[in-house]
DNA sequence: TCAACTTGTCTAATGGACTAGACAACTATT
DNA sequence: AATAGTTGTCTAGTCCATTAGACAAGTTGA
């Protein structure tokens, strides 16, 4: 919970405090139920105006991170961030089961396009060869915590989209063409602001920060099957490697 | 390069539109010598007045990123983002070697104190047992690419930051102690804005994004050595597993 | 009941972010 | 030499972020 008074390049006070609260919340020094302290001794400790501590303290209310109640005090509501296990083996509904209840993941439509340099160099495909591209997002008892889109190689997957959004688990539906066990090549990882799109898909504050993961799976035999870009809000998720 | 106009939640518009335009620099959408859209063109683009644009590329200008010639127009001068692969074995002079002419690291101080829960956790120790922690900073060609703070067990390596400031390696100080290999046991990544001290030492615009990794070494035994919590900037760095 | 502490709401003033328009200075092409 | 396109600099105005102070309204414990 540390931030300074002076001019910082372009982020406004209570967007640092309500990220510094945050952090301190979901990083586990306040736990469910925990009371934050009070708005004037806040102030006092990030240096600012009890209004702009309360203009931070806001957002997070909005986020459904703590609630404040009139007289007794600011409280946390909830705490956890959910890890993402990366591995050789590596399975979204499998990695995240036992960290929330309810997990589900919805299919945002598909198309075939033309592989681009990067993706057909991931793919080993020729650039411009045809590919399946897919959009994905995932929700973690309703939060969203994922966003991803996926390429495909076309001449494997003609019709992959389609089966995506009956069967919703990729496993699933490339069990669907055969293919029992598939691993995980190379994972890249990155971080960045969310765009616009983003942060209205996954109910983010505006502004929020992403990880982003590009991966290539691959099939027994070390031919590639898949890249994925996933963005992960920062604020609910880790990876675990 | 897309940038919504409308209330974006405490990011001022000119920082969005550097970080847009660096994203697409450090992407590699833009190379090195590219020269960019002209200042009237990007403000359309970004639906902003030009005046903005020039704040965002007068910030861009300042990091080395980008730098503009009167009458010509605005050209990137320094494009890659340096990778930093993690894995079983995972050595920050080896890893990054060949995408760096000069690698340095430097110690910024050590002390011993006592472990917190986590850190107790992370290093198999009890909590409150005593622990070497160690500060350091690495840099690639002169720009920071790593703030790093590493916690080992006191009983193991007492002297343990004595010896990193003469040494200047993880790697040959663990040698001083007879342990000839090391491995990862476990990554934990995450991301969030630098604060103050962190802006300020590893050089970055005010509210830079960080990578944050948790990282436990063990011996061949399995027996944990160390806890490291290293910070990347993200506009500089990126993680591959 | 009272006192101390909490969150909720209002007004007012200041400085920065952003827009708008105009013109100067420089470069490249015709 | 002329022209079109570029970056550099200035003025002026509007809106938002932040500070400051005051008081209302609710909770808790003495």
């Amino acid at each position: 919970m540390t931030v300074s008074n002076d001019a910082f390049g372009g982020v406004a006070l209570w967007r640092r405090i309500a990220d510094a609260i945050r952090l301190d919340i979901v990083g586990g020094k306040l736990a469910s139920g925990d009371r934050l302290p009070s708005e004037a001794v806040l102030a006092q400790r990030f240096s600012a105006n009890r209004h702009t501590v309360r203009r931070a303290l806001a957002v997070l209310a909005e986020e459904g991170v703590v609630g404040a109640e009139q007289g007794r005090g600011t409280f946390v509501r909830r705490a956890r961030r959910l890890s993402y296990p990366i591995g050789r083996r590596t399975r979204f509904r499998e990695g995240l089961s036992g960290q929330a209840e309810h997990l589900t993941s919805q299919s945002l439509g598909h198309r075939i396009e033309n592989a681009t340099a990067t993706i057909a160099a991931a793919l080993a495909l020729k650039p411009g060869a045809k590919v399946v591209r897919t959009e994905g997002l995932s929700l973690a008892d309703g939060r969203p915590v994922s966003r991803s889109t996926t390429w495909l190689p076309y001449r494997l997957f003609p019709d992959f989209g389609e089966r995506l959004a009956q069967l919703a688990s990729m496993t699933q539906v490339f069990g669907s063409y055969g293919i029992a066990d598939y691993s995980r090549a190379s994972t890249r990882i990155s971080a960045r602001h969310a765009d616009v799109e983003e942060t209205r898909l996954l109910s983010l504050a505006p502004g929020a920060i992403l990880l982003v993961s590009e991966a290539v799976d691959v099939d027994a035999e070390g031919g590639p099957l898949s890249y994925a870009l996933s963005r992960f809000p920062a604020e609910r998720m880790e990876l675990v490697v």
